[in-house]
DNA sequence: TTTTCGAAGTAGACAGTGTCTACATCAGTT
DNA sequence: AACTGATGTAGACACTGTCTACTTCGAAAA
């Protein structure tokens, strides 16, 4: 595996363990056995490294997606909106990552056709599922994703924790699709 | 005005104009005047500085939603919605604070005060909206919050740009609040 | 009135960060 | 055999948050 990937790598491996704040250009280069100034030999910097791990989550993102069990349009629209959230929970510091635009280039090629393709992929779901009166399906698929997003990202943050009303993620995203699914 | 007073105003002015990358523990005391230790000696460290600007954030937003046009309660719920979108477009900076928690702490009890009283108004609203099926009004309430949140930080994250498909948010707010409001 | 004492502000240091530059190494091509 | 470009290293720079000593100064206590 060449230095390049190795980096990536191990940087994706760091995220994972140590949390966004952990994956710093000098901790990444450590833990990969090389100097601090190597990455710099295939990245023109550390959002560049970065947006390459988040390249990664959106590709994994979408493999999850694609592989999903051989329902109606209706089962598999519900079950991709859980696949969103159980991603966004299971590993919150990749998530959090794919979102962060001060950390990763949204411009970079890759990156932006790995998140065009995710959200592509969910409009032909959405589309397939039908039900929506006359509305464009890739608009109810963007606010239905962006319910699914604020969903998982208020869960990551704290999750109404203090307030007086503590409910499960799960409870949560029944409701939503409640609303949406007429 | 009191130095620590000053400290806050300074921050929010800062982080306003320059964005969420420029309120620094350091640069906020050049643009207030004093020395870069003197923070320190008001709070605990920057994200005790940068939680006050986050709570003065939430009671904006808060008293923004309080005052709001005297109609029917399902006038008011969606006046509040669009008040939270409006509110984060507008003031993109002070919204990615409010819920960067690698920046402030949620613990801290004015922020959490603050928060959960914007939660708890809105609770309000929904259930004296009505049209919920049963289901408790404040799990609805988180479901709904959740969208519009949701909603907010994608389109401030690129909204969707580079897909092939780009709807306006005041769009695709209302496809949200079709969905929920029956 | 004088003394004391604590709060507030300053300046310097420290480790850590991303990025730049000069230098070394070394495989592959001319 | 000589050159060249890619790859890696080590050092420096400016910047960050935070810690520590040192000053200043106003108000309370004696």
């Amino acid at each position: 595996m060449g230095t390049r990937q190795r980096l990536i790598t191990t940087a994706a491996e760091l995220l994972a363990e140590e949390g966004v704040a952990a994956v710093t250009l000098r901790g990444i280069a450590k833990a990969a056995g090389v100097s601090h100034g190597a990455p710099l030999r295939h990245f023109s910097g550390r959002a560049e490294l970065l947006s390459a791990v988040a390249t990664e989550g959106f590709t994994e993102l979408l493999d999850r997606r694609t592989r999903l069990p051989d329902a109606g349009p209706r089962e598999r629209l519900t079950a991709a909106c859980h696949n969103y959230v159980d991603f966004a929970l299971g590993r919150p510091a990749m998530f959090e990552l794919m979102f962060r635009r001060d950390l990763i280039d949204p411009a970079e090629p890759a990156l932006a056709a790995a998140s065009s393709a995710v959200f592509d992929e969910f409009a032909a779901l959405v589309a397939a599922a039908g039900g929506h009166r006359g509305t464009d399906p890739r608009l109810v698929a963007a606010s239905l994703w962006a319910a699914l997003h604020g969903l998982a990202q208020l869960w990551l943050w704290g999750g109404l924790a203090g307030a007086s009303f503590a409910p499960s993620p799960e409870s949560a995203l029944a409701v939503t699709l409640d609303a949406y699914l007429d």
